[in-house]
DNA sequence: GATTCTACTTAGCAGACACGAA
DNA sequence: TTCGTGTCTGCTAAGTAGAATC
């Protein structure tokens, strides 16, 4: 009976059968020991509720009621509503007006330029602007027709596509050489989508009808794009800064909002183009057309004094709000899920700034928590009750290997899974501990770990798994990540699943900065910093593709490594030559002339004539391309031919020194002092591109920017700058320095995670 | 109590940009 | 100045979480 893994019945089932107990006495052991839970948490909740409240109270002392209600101005054009949904109702009650001294302070701020929120606390973040003034959003441009010799073919002849059948083609034609386009699955929902837009405008205009995909030839298309982007390559670097410069005036205006009386930054202010929707990973929905957005789909939020922003012409927004209980600026919704699209303020904005530095306390909050909550998972490992031993294995899933909660997913999205969502697939049990995880996460990114697991943590998921349970089954029936975060609760306010990964990735960091000894030079630090980071990006699994090039890349940079150690050997050649006694001296600075083999010297020999050979070539060839276009008369090829002599010298000299091992440096090259220095400038330069090496390897596959970004405390990032004096600037980009300008302004070197 | 909706964070990809070597 | 390469940023897809609704 498949209930019966489901069912309060299995419980007593799994039970009796671990235990060899009797069911009926199962049943009544677990009433008791229900009890005794429930009786636990509620003092629990009581205790912390009440904490919780006080704190609220203290947070919300200076909401003041406001007490106006008017409508909006409508201006013929704008439907202006009022927010009517209750939820809105509520959260209007609250809405405030910042007390007197905040706002002097904010008025001191604006003048000095700049809003220092960590400054000053506010704990309470249910209203989040009190006025807010913007432009508005930009809109893309109308599409604009294809020239007239530009079309698609279908089964041979060219065919005449109405304008809006023409643009959707035309996105399919652009990405025709991607893997999305090759993908059969996009095909068929481009391609469904496509001929319904051709049918809504009335089908082709020379009587072509369009029945099957295969037939379709878009590379006409495709090969017009291209020329665009290579035309837009080679225009003059003034060219392209003037475009620049004229693009970032007309965004100007939209770039950034007045929020609270200050000059903040919008982020995303461009709403979405249209296009073919690029699911990742196996999206039962990838190539569908995501529709051209219009002013009418599209809802402003402003504070109700704010002027309202003028909709293109032709056309009026979809509604204007006032709420300020939410962050967003614009929104409209989608086509493919019908889900919401919002327009935000910059990660740079006091807002997000807030949402950050309250997360990373949250996380550090859990410092406090985490070693009872250990203690109670690995207790509740054992418990007679089936949920709370679900709740337990995944609780320690989520802690140790840092799994996502794994909520539920319809059938029209990728099949991923976290936590809750893990299916009898997903994990192979190998006795005596040892559990192989093999899934697809977030962005269908593979998770495989194969992991000794704690003992208990083995027998459970090995009674998660027991039939009638069959691939395709969940593991934790019993768990989703509502319930399992309520649980959380218990422990601490607002903990959720997600706080772990935040936390163990901070704390991991910390560990791993604490380790870093001080000392070396700021490159050596560098590097230790970024294994410090890959640390936490493998345990948070944060993936990127390797690119393309990567393994030629790598044997480059080997190469020349190679080559260095190569000009270093040959040079201190060179010193014994000049003063033969400092063998005697120094033996051991001259060891590792012995290291080059005849063998590895005659392969650089090789590499570098052949480099030098095909520079000379490429030289005569853009020499005479200038030449050409400038009407001047051309380089004889007898000028090739003194060059490529030079090489012939130059590899004849190498032979030789190949032969004697007596080394001829330029004549410049004349005295000891020389020779040392150059010895030490190479040693520099090998030990940099080594270390640059060494992390490009390391870093191949793992992408260090998202934990940097979300989950290590950028404080951290701050205190190991001041400690171990590395530029910041060697870290944080520009724009992660503007992100954590709380962080780099509010903490001294003794901070701690 | 389950489901849906809303609002937010987290994530990888790809094109733009910057920078060093030749 | 050009070219190649790596880094940065913008974009938007894909999650989480909690409130609202049924």
């Amino acid at each position: 009976m498949t209930t019966d893994y489901q069912g309060r019945k299995r419980d007593e089932a799994d039970e009796a059968d671990e235990e060899n107990v009797p069911l009926s006495q199962v049943s009544k052991r677990r009433k008791l020991k229900n009890e005794d839970v429930k009786d636990e948490s509620e003092s629990d909740d009581e205790s912390l509720a009440s904490i919780f409240k006080k704190k609220s109270k203290e947070k919300l002392k200076k909401v003041k009621l406001e007490e106006k209600d008017e409508d909006a101005t409508a201006d013929g054009k704008e439907t202006v509503k009022k927010v009517t949904k209750t939820s809105k109702k509520v959260k209007k009650e609250k809405k405030t007006v910042k007390d007197e001294s905040e706002q002097d302070q904010n008025d001191e701020e604006e003048e000095n330029g700049e809003y220092k929120w960590w400054e000053n606390e506010n704990e309470d973040d249910s209203i989040k602007w009190t006025t807010l003034k913007h432009n508005g959003v930009v809109i893309p441009p109308p599409y604009e027709p294809l020239p007239s010799h530009i079309k698609l073919y279908y089964d041979g002849k060219p065919v005449d596509l109405p304008p809006e059948a023409e643009e959707v083609a035309g996105f399919y034609g652009a990405m025709l050489e991607t893997d999305h386009a090759k993908n059969p699955v996009f095909q068929k929902n481009f391609f469904q989508d496509f001929l319904e837009v051709l049918k809504t405008a009335g089908g082709t205009k020379n009587g072509i009808t369009i029945e099957k995909f295969e037939k379709c030839d878009f590379t006409k298309m495709f090969d017009y794009f291209e020329l665009l982007k290579e035309e837009k390559k080679k225009l003059t670097s003034q060219e392209k800064k003037q475009i620049r410069l004229d693009r970032e005036k007309a965004e100007e205006k939209y770039k950034f909002c007045e929020l609270d009386g200050r000059k903040e930054q919008v982020g995303n202010f461009k709403v979405e183009p249209p296009g073919l929707f690029r699911g990742r990973g196996a999206h039962p929905k990838t190539g569908k057309l995501k529709r051209r957005v219009q002013p009418e789909d599209i809802i402003l939020n402003l504070d109700k004094d704010a002027p309202i922003p003028e909709a293109p012409e032709g056309h009026h927004w979809g509604e204007i709000r006032n709420d300020n209980s939410v962050q967003w600026l614009a929104m409209w919704r989608e086509n493919i899920f019908n889900s919401v699209k919002y327009v935000r303020l910059a990660a740079n904005s006091s807002l997000k700034g807030q949402s950050d530095y309250k997360k990373f306390e949250k996380a550090r909050q859990l410092k406090d928590h985490i070693d009872a909550i250990r203690k109670d998972y690995k207790k509740q490992l054992k418990s007679e009750v089936m949920l709370e031993r679900q709740k337990a294995v995944a609780i320690y899933l989520i802690d140790v290997f840092a799994l996502r909660a794994g909520g539920e997913k319809s059938e029209d999205e990728a099949d991923t899974v976290g936590c809750c969502s893990l299916r009898y697939e997903h994990v192979t049990l190998k006795p005596p501990n040892t559990v192989v995880f093999d899934f697809l996460g977030k962005d269908s990114i593979r998770f495989y770990q194969e992991v000794e697991v704690d003992k208990k943590v083995f027998k459970n998921l090995k009674i998660f798994k027991r039939p009638p349970k069959q691939p395709g089954h969940q593991l934790f029936d019993r768990l989703d990540p509502s319930t399992l975060n309520k649980h959380l609760q218990n422990y601490m306010p607002g903990l959720s699943a997600k706080v772990f990964r935040t936390y163990n990735a901070s704390k991991t960091m910390q560990d791993q900065l604490d380790l870093i000894p001080n000392e070396g030079s700021v490159a050596e630090k560098l590097l230790r910093y970024n294994a410090a980071n890959r640390t936490v990006a493998i345990l948070c699994n944060h993936q990127r593709t390797v690119t393309k090039g990567h393994a030629q890349s790598v044997q480059k940079a080997n190469d020349k490594i190679k080559e260095l150690e190569w000009q270093k050997i040959r040079l201190k050649k060179a010193l014994l030559q000049l003063e033969p006694e400092r063998l005697k001296k120094n033996p051991a600075y001259f060891e590792e002339i012995e290291d080059m083999t005849k063998e590895d010297e005659a392969e650089i020999h090789r590499r570098i004539i052949e480099r030098e050979i095909e520079k000379y070539h490429k030289k005569f060839a853009r020499e005479n391309d200038k030449r050409k276009f400038e009407k001047e008369e051309l380089l004889p090829e007898s000028q090739l031919k003194e060059w490529l002599d030079g090489v012939d010298e130059l590899k004849k000299q190498y032979k030789e020194e190949l032969k004697t091992g007596v080394v001829e440096l330029k004549p410049t090259m004349n005295t000891v002092e020389k020779i040392e220095k150059q010895i030490e400038r190479l040693d520099n330069r090998i030990q940099t591109n080594s270390i640059q090496l060494k992390d490009k390897e390391e870093n191949s596959q793992v992408s260090l920017g998202t934990s940097k970004i979300n989950y290590i405390d950028p404080r951290l990032t701050v205190v190991f700058c001041k400690k171990y004096d590395v530029p910041i600037e060697k870290i944080f980009t520009k724009t992660l320095r503007e992100k954590f300008k709380w962080a780099i302004e509010s903490v001294d070197e003794n901070w701690r995670f």
